[in-house]
DNA sequence: AGCACGCCGACT
DNA sequence: GTCGGCGTGCTC
């Protein structure tokens, strides 16, 4: 026989020493190893004990003596081809290590705990079969029919179905676990175990017959996605307006592609938010659906992936790693609210789950349809382009008219005398509600009573010792708290440097709800933030009360903008539009228009019509005006124009190298050897650039020092690959010790 | 000579 | 990242 070799991706390498490492497997292995098996190697020079996965087995070897191959950890395989190639692709993608996108695109109950154990098993229950013929069976049931007539009626159930799990008999034939088991002790009955496996909770149930009726405006978009899931691997963009009905397009479009023998993965920014969503896709795909997201437990998790991976669910509803769902014959990946930050990893791998998506797709030949009543900017160019193809719905349930929409400039409340959050118009019109008995939503983002907190004598801040970070007024519990690191210390009324009197300036939720409560005496109010919702266990909760005991006004931040829907809400209010707008990003105009039309969004439902009013000191802003009307193709124009002039995506692709290290020093000393290093490697490449060294917006965390540089080019094979250079060069060269180097695809900032 | 510490660099 | 190898320099 063949000598075996295999290539191994190891674990926990470093991405400068991630490479496919050759090992030697033993004759006795030989026989079952095979790609996207995962092996035990000895690896360093003390051969320590280190978990890898098989790419690829071959019967020639490539390196001079290869150590073998320990152990194979999997019975088979738990990656295919495809996903072996996916992960080779992230690494090249997102500059992560192969590992790192392994452990992405498996469920972290396959993983081992140091002992070596799976960290969710395989859950086993109890079953029963006859081990007679059920001829006897019915014979010895007829004899014990006197003494014990539980017995019996097991007996009989069990010759007509044949087997049974233990506990189904028990509740079914009265009899007891003992009596059960005597009868396999006697050879009558066999127990044998078989795989149960845990559902996560939500309403399941027989599949509905009927699908969603759809007017003329879904059905023409229906019509132009199901053409699209006949042909080659393609994009397309679904514009939606606010309560258009993208969702009945979604089944139907789902429903088509199950029709096709194919498999449709479903992807939502959040599941917490839409408990809704998801009663509503099981009441017409029941079974055949796998729910996956972070709030399950592991082993339910896992379970659902088996469910996926034997092809027992072929539609997956979950949230950015369910993008990952060992689906076959993928027909149908759709993102729902493709605008949202949440289908972005933070930390490696760093990829969005719409690129994964697009990999997919293109792998088997799938399409790819992204959702939303106000897309990103770049994905509306490549529909634009050509690149997508776009579709519209512009139609409101009902017919029902968008809120009547004001704009009130904050600047001239000020000057009228009212430097408080709450202008006289909004003040107006909050009266209005709590005296017909309607519902409020006011939203603004940020937490705590005051954003800073200063010395009106000698000028002192409260700064972070960790952070370089102003520390944020806390008046519940009468503190200053570091929303970088959690650092708290408690305040006094005075100057800790000289003792004169503290001065309190921007407002955050605790100080409006404060506000409110002057304004409006003896009405009740509720605040959703952070600290609230932890209080509370959840914003469910908080949600539920504001619904149910009509509670008048409602103020919190993001929280408030999305998930559930109020019928009796009528009025909403964005405190200071400012905010988002003016946080130094190029993504601030369409982060802003969106953040308004959620908030929008909220107001009028059912039949009340419903209205928003948006505080602002710049009200003759582009966005906030297309904003105010609604005018999401308005909107984009100006937008787009914007980005051109700006170099900005989707003109440009954005890669951020992020240097962090205790020394400030050598972070700045390795940051100006990086940017000469891209500059000099980006020669002739036209339209690239190297911004930067920036400091963080908070410069100082944990101790850390961190800074940014931001490549702009459009990224080649070429660019990848000394990005990748570079990184490796940097993280092991000996005068930058002490500082990491990492690079952020697309970074969202 | 014996040992602690820090730096280097290889990892199949 | 981690760990063994090896140089430096201090101490007995």
């Amino acid at each position: 026989m063949a000598a075996c070799y295999v290539k191994v991706a190891v674990s926990d390498l470093s991405y400068w020493v991630d490479r496919p490492y050759t090992y030697l497997v033993p004759p006795s292995l030989a026989e079952r190893a095979a790609p996207g098996m995962r092996v035990a190697v000895p690896f360093s020079r003390n051969n320590r004990r280190a978990e890898g996965v098989i790419l690829s087995v071959s019967d020639h070897c490539d390196f001079a003596g290869p150590k073998p191959v320990q152990e194979l950890l999997d019975e088979a395989p738990v990656l295919t081809e495809r996903q072996i190639a996916l992960a080779l692709w992230m690494r090249e993608r997102f500059f992560c290590t192969v590992y790192e996108a392994v452990k992405a695109i498996l469920p972290a109950g396959l993983w081992f705990d140091s002992a070596g154990r799976r960290r969710a098993s395989d859950r086993l229950s109890d079953w029963l079969r006859l081990a007679v013929s059920p001829e006897e069976a019915l014979e010895l049931a007829a004899r014990k029919e006197g003494r014990s007539k539980a017995q019996a009626t097991a007996l009989r159930l069990l010759s007509a179905v044949g087997e049974g799990s233990l506990d189904d008999l028990r509740v079914l034939s009265g009899a007891t676990r003992q009596s059960l088991k005597a009868l396999c002790t006697a050879g009558v009955l066999e127990l044998f175990q078989r795989e149960r496996l845990r559902r996560p909770e939500f309403r399941r149930g027989a599949a509905r017959a009927e699908l969603p009726e759809l007017n003329a405006e879904q059905s023409g978009v229906l019509e132009g996605l199901t053409a699209m899931l006949d042909k080659a691997a393609a994009g397309a963009l679904l514009f939606g307006v606010t309560g258009s009905g993208k969702t009945a397009v979604y089944i139907r479009l789902i429903a088509e592609c199950l029709n096709r023998e194919k498999t449709a993965i479903l992807l939502v920014p959040e599941i917490a938010l839409t408990p809704q969503m998801l009663e509503t896709f099981s009441s017409y795909f029941g079974e055949d659906i796998a729910v996956l997201h972070s709030s399950l437990t592991v082993a339910e998790r896992y379970d659902e992936w088996k469910r996926v991976r034997r092809g027992e669910a072929h539609l997956v509803i979950g949230t950015r790693s369910a993008v990952f769902a060992p689906t076959e014959r993928l027909g149908l990946v759709i993102l729902d609210e493709e605008q949202e930050d949440t289908y972005k990893s933070e930390n490696a791998p760093r990829y969005h789950a719409r690129d994964v998506a697009k990999f997919r797709c293109a792998q088997d030949g799938a399409l790819l349809l992204l959702g939303s009543a106000t897309p990103l900017v770049a994905s509306r160019y490549q529909a634009e382009v050509g690149n997508y193809a776009f579709f519209e719905l512009n139609t409101r349930y009902n017919r029902r008219p968008l809120p009547e929409v004001s704009v009130v400039d904050m600047k001239r409340e000020l000057r009228a005398g009212n430097a408080s959050s709450i202008s006289s118009v909004l003040r107006r019109e909050l009266q209005k509600n709590i005296d017909s008995g309607e519902q409020s939503i006011l939203f603004l983002n940020r937490r705590g009573t005051a954003r800073l907190i200063a010395c009106a004598d000698c000028g002192y801040t409260f700064q972070c010792p960790n952070c370089s970070m102003n520390l944020t007024y806390h008046a519940g519990k009468n503190s200053v708290i570091c929303h970088v690191c959690g650092y708290a210390r408690r305040v006094s009324r005075d100057c800790p440097a000289c003792g004169g009197r503290l001065h309190y300036t921007g407002d955050g939720t605790e100080k409006v709800e404060q506000q409110l409560s002057e304004l409006f005496p003896g009405v009740e109010l509720l605040r959703v933030d952070t600290d609230t919702v932890s209080a509370a266990g959840g914003h469910g909760p908080l949600f539920a009360r504001f619904r149910e005991e009509r509670i008048p006004i409602m103020v919190g931040t993001q929280m408030v903008t999305k998930g559930l829907n109020f019928d009796n809400v009528t009025l909403v209010g964005v405190l200071l539009a400012d905010q988002s707008l003016y946080a130094g990003n190029y993504r601030a105009g369409e982060r802003t228009f969106s953040l308004i039309t959620q908030v929008i969004g909220r107001s009028g439902r059912a039949s009340m019509p419903g209205r928003a009013i948006i505080q602002t000191f710049t009200p003759e802003n582009q966005v906030i005006r297309h904003a105010a009307r609604q005018d999401y193709e308005g909107f984009y124009r100006s937008e787009i124009a914007l980005r051109r002039v700006q170099h900005c995506p989707p003109f440009t692709q954005l890669i951020a190298l992020t240097l962090r290290g205790q020394e400030e020093h050598r972070v700045l000393a390795c940051a100006s050897e990086v940017k000469a290093l891209l500059l000099h490697g980006l020669r002739g490449k036209s339209g690239a650039d190297v911004l930067g060294p920036a400091p963080y917006p908070v410069v100082r965390a944990m101790g850390n020092y961190r800074y940014l540089l931001t490549l702009r080019c459009q990224p080649d094979r070429e660019i990848r690959a000394l990005v990748s250079r570079i990184l490796i060069h940097c993280n092991t060269k000996q005068e930058f010790r002490g500082v990491s180097v990492y690079a952020d695809m697309d970074p969202l900032f």
